[in-house]
Formats: structure tokens, sequence, C-alpha cells
DNA sequence: TTGTTTCATTGCAATATTACGATATAACGA
DNA sequence: TCGTTATATCGTAATATTGCAATGAAACAA
């Protein structure tokens, strides 16, 4: 049916699954890492740096904004993005904690 | 269109998108999360566990195979799942290398 | 004001994902 | 052999995601 059942997991499994969305695209990787890589923030280069459509590039942007995972401000024409440390880092442990789960007692049957 | 154009991203950014996938849906976490919980290997418990159906846990399962986060054998009627450890920390690796780009020349510009 | 630049929004088409009933398959016990 | 159990696969319906052309909105410059 397409719909995700989230009522039926977990507040931490659902939270878990937003977050790991937002990495499932490439272009969402590629957005984050230019903004990781830039130490003065990026706009629209996004759009020259990635190889997509300027609409297609503001709705990535628009999720992981929607996340929490980016800020932006305007100056003049253009809109500067750059990553929201707090939550990046909310984000960060969240995910780790679910893959640093006790490895040692699991995968010894196969 | 849906249909994402990963010839314009690089492998690694493909990769991390891939692997990212796999937790994008709170079934997948939920599944995961219960393979790293019981010291014995579970099968068709999850069924039970997770309220989906059979088949949607079959489809995930198969899923989280194909990527090699999860081995699966035969035993008997049933089959036992669990987590494949080496491929685990190696998504680990992958996706921490991502979460932790330096974020000191970052985020001063909102 | 008018034109330009930059970005967001809308609307749409194509593909992907999720979920499950029905059915197939495979191993086992009686 | 026959029935049971456990899982996989198929087919299908519904929703989600991706991508872009066209358009709108806001700031600026002339």
């Amino acid at each position: 049916m397409g719909l995700t059942k989230t009522e039926i997991f977990s507040e931490q499994q659902n939270q878990i699954a937003v977050f790991a969305k937002a990495f499932a695209h490439p272009a969402r990787v590629a957005i984050l890492q230019h903004l990781f890589k830039m130490d003065t923030c990026v706009c629209g280069d996004l759009v020259i740096e990635i190889g997509l459509a300027q609409p297609t590039i503001s709705q990535h942007l628009k999720e992981l904004k929607q996340l929490g995972l980016i800020k932006g401000n305007i100056e003049g024409t253009s809109v500067c993005y750059c990553i929201d440390q707090e939550n990046w880092n909310k984000m960060k442990k969240i995910l780790n904690e679910f893959f640093d789960l006790d490895i040692s007692a699991a995968g010894n049957c196969c």
C-alpha cells in the first residue's frame, strides 16, 4: 500500500527511520557533504555542483531543513544554507546508539 | 520521475544512500534491533514480534539480506537469521566517516 | 518602474516502496 | 503418502518519492 505503519513501532524506531531517510538519496548526501566542505555557506551553487535542476535541489533542501539538519538564511536574492550543528549531533547520537548495539551476543548462529 | 539519477553521483555517495535506505523503514530497524537483542537466532518470531504480515516481513528480510547486513540459514522448516558482523562493521565505518565530517569549518553563517 | 537574479512552489509524469492475500515450496512427522 | 509448519514468491493496490517545466515571489540594480 506504500503506507508505512508507523503506529506499530516505537518512537525511537520511527525516529531512526526518519533520519535515515535523509541520507537515503545520493543528492542529499552530496548536498550535506558540500555544506561541510565549504567554509563559507553555499546557496544555489549546489545546483551547479550537483547536476540536478533547480527545483529538484530546492526540494531536497526543503526536506533536510524540515528535518532540522540544515538552516537557511536569506541574503539578498540568494539563500545561504548551512549545517545545523546541534541537530546534526543529535542525529549522530541517535543513529550511533543503534549502530553500536552489542554484537557479541548475536551473530553466532549462521 | 521516481528514478534516482545515480550516475551523476560518486560511488561513495550512492553507497551511503543505499545503506541508509536499509534503515529508512521502522520495520527494518525493528528487525535488526531484535536480531541484536536475541542471543539465539530468530526466524519467523519476527512476524509475531513486529505486527506485520508474514509476506511483508519476508520482503524486508530479503532487502536486508541483499544488502549483506544479515545472513539466513535454513534449519528444518524454519530459517534462522542473524547479523552479518563483517558487513555491519563495514556499513558502520562508511556511514560514520560521513557523519564525522569536520564540522568546525561549516555552520558559522546562519 | 522595469528588468534581472535567485530561490520557492505548483502541477504533473514516471518510478519506487509498502503491505498483504493467495499461492508455491520445502522439510518434517505420522 | 498425507497433512502440517515455516518461509518465499507472485500479483496487485495504494501511497511515496524523484525529477523537472512552468510559474510565482522577493530583493536588487538601473
